[in-house]
RNA sequence: GCCCCCAUCGUCUAGUGGCCUAGGACACCACCCUUUCAAGGUGGCGGCACGGGUUCGAAUCCCGUUGGGGGUGCCA
């Protein structure tokens, strides 16, 4: 009772403090501060987006920090590919909410002056152990000690820097409480945190007090990063303390989740957003998408305009448990943004699918302007972009591919191979039209008592090579007569032989 | 093992004590439309993990159980 009546009092005039210290003295400083070990992740999208759009809103900065200290995972090349991700998404470099990138590998001389200073004022000491020799100590003791795994033992032993000695931060008695914007007070007892290293046997800093210091030194008010960091936050907010500074607001979203419910991770799953990106989602489609995780803007609709969300989120409605990404869902929401723009707009959309090398016909037979006729017709259809060709390459080939499966299916009735022929016949000499062609082959149908639907198959897979597509008769009047009898005769040969 | 977080349809969510016989979206099913396939329309299936409290009243608050997840590196 009494406890909890001081924490409450306790609180609230920190809060104040913030609160005021907020307004008078400084804008809003988020970051984003991933490290360059691979293709942009799906997860790490998110957090820039919430970062991002935080910034946004309070008139504030998003900081670009890129991770790279040391470590063998480390390659320039990645950096590159998370700012074009980044800037793919609207998070764009140029933009007055934007700083950076700044680079942790350049500060490192700084990492390591707050380590020592740490040492010098006895918040920090050194130790001899290997990993090993911990080992061997936790598992003598047999009982769990106190720390997990290392168990204080260089305390105080007035070791100083030395081959083999790494600094360990020497964490204080108590209690350390995280002001968490997601998910409240999230109190951890220090005596449950071991004395963790700051800089390893070879002099170089450790992620928990780089981070910290390049926070501190860009000014950093606002820590919105996933959940698995959480552990790291009493660490890190000692750090801050020890280091004479005021911690920052922490918020911790939760991570994104696989269909076996567990973190996303680059080895397992498909997590590039490069990836989704040459697949034809629309940037607009995964932002919206990433940000209906863990959230969604008032009303009954999720699709809605990326100014809607800067208008509405808020950490504090951010879900606390975590949220499986669909991609069937992904594509679902891309299908809609891509029905929602104008056929310009998807001509042009498309336009790197269509031509050059990912294009699966030959430069020279591509026809914009015939794309341009039957786009309508595939907007509706596709959920990828990069599902556009194969909707479309029977006009620019010389011949189609006649998928065997569809093939059999179309002419295993004994009708298929007469009708076609009448087909064939009517479309001699018939006006060369959509609504021409078709009502030549309604009236064969008439006079075999045929659905339009069941007679067009046959016809279907000799122009296009497959059983399923757009709208037959627009693509025929586009293709021409000569091209369209030449693969009725094709078709027909095939299945006399 | 230890620390921490979490728990509404299969999935993502709305819901902040009465408006909830729990709303929307994706997926799925049916029907309508139809030139195949889509799109569109209509309808359907389907959920507050469990057990105790608190309260006139609980999906909403508290405790416990169970079940998930994250962390436990001289990675970030």
């Amino acid at each position: 009772m009494f406890a909890t009546a001081t924490t409450i009092v306790l609180s609230s005039s920190t809060t104040h403090t913030e609160i005021a210290l907020g307004q008078m003295a400084q804008t809003p400083r988020y970051r984003f501060a991933p490290s360059p070990t691979g293709y942009f992740h799906v997860g790490g999208a998110r957090t820039a987006l919430y970062n991002w759009i935080l910034a946004l809103q309070t008139s504030g900065v998003f900081v670009l920090r890129i991770e790279d200290t040391d470590d063998s995972r480390n390659n320039p090349q990645w950096t590159q590919g998370i700012i074009d991700a980044l800037a793919w998404l609207g998070i764009d470099g140029s933009d007055s909410h934007f700083e950076g990138p700044y680079f942790q590998s350049a500060n490192a001389a700084l990492h390591v002056a707050a380590a020592e200073k740490l040492f010098a004022q006895g918040k920090a000491y050194y130790c001899d152990l290997t990993t090993e020799d911990i080992q061997k100590r936790a598992k003598e003791s047999g009982k769990q000690s106190e720390r997990q795994g290392y168990d204080g033992y260089s305390r105080d032993r007035g070791l100083g820097p030395g081959p083999g000695h790494v600094l360990r931060f020497r964490v204080p008695q108590g209690k350390t409480v995280v002001k968490d914007q997601v998910r409240g007070e999230v109190e951890f007892d220090n005596s449950t945190i071991e004395d963790f290293v700051l800089l390893r046997s070879n002099g170089s800093p450790v992620f928990l007090i780089a981070n910290v210091v390049d926070d501190i030194n860009q000014g950093i008010t606002h820590v919105v990063r996933a959940e698995e960091h959480l552990p790291n936050a009493p660490k890190q907010q000692m750090i801050w303390d020890a280091l004479g500074s005021t911690p920052p607001s922490w918020a911790h979203v939760p991570v994104l989740v696989n269909e076996q419910r567990k973190k996303l991770s680059k080895r397992r799953d498909k997590v590039a957003v490069e990836q989704y990106r040459e697949e034809g989602i629309l940037a607009d489609a995964m932002k919206n998408y990433l940000m209906t995780l863990g959230w969604a803007p008032t009303g009954d609709t999720e699709i809605v305009p990326f100014q809607k969300i800067v208008d509405e989120f808020a950490l504090g409605s951010v879900n606390h448990s975590p949220a499986f990404f669909d991609i069937v869902k992904m594509q679902s929401f891309n299908a809609e943004y891509i029905r929602a723009m104008t056929v310009d707009e998807f001509i042009a959309a498309c336009e790197v699918w269509l031509t050059g090398e990912r294009a699966p016909w030959k430069q020279a037979d591509y026809d914009a302007k015939v794309f341009a006729e039957i786009a309508p017709l595939v907007q509706t259809r596709v959920q990828l972009l990069q599902d556009v060709p194969s909707m479309v390459d029977f006009l620019f080939c010389e011949m189609p591919a006649i998928d065997e499966a569809s093939y059999v299916k179309a002419f295993s009735a004994d009708w298929a191979g007469p009708t076609l022929l009448a087909i064939r016949e009517g479309f001699k000499n018939c006006e060369w039209k959509a609504d021409s062609l078709k009502a030549v082959v309604e009236k064969i149908g008439e006079e075999n008592s045929l659905k339009l639907g069941k007679l067009q198959a046959p016809l279907r897979v000799a122009v296009t090579g497959r059983s399923v597509g757009p709208p037959l008769f627009e693509p025929i009047e586009l293709l021409g007569r000569d091209a369209t009898i030449k693969r009725i005769d094709a078709v027909l040969a095939k299945k006399v032989s």
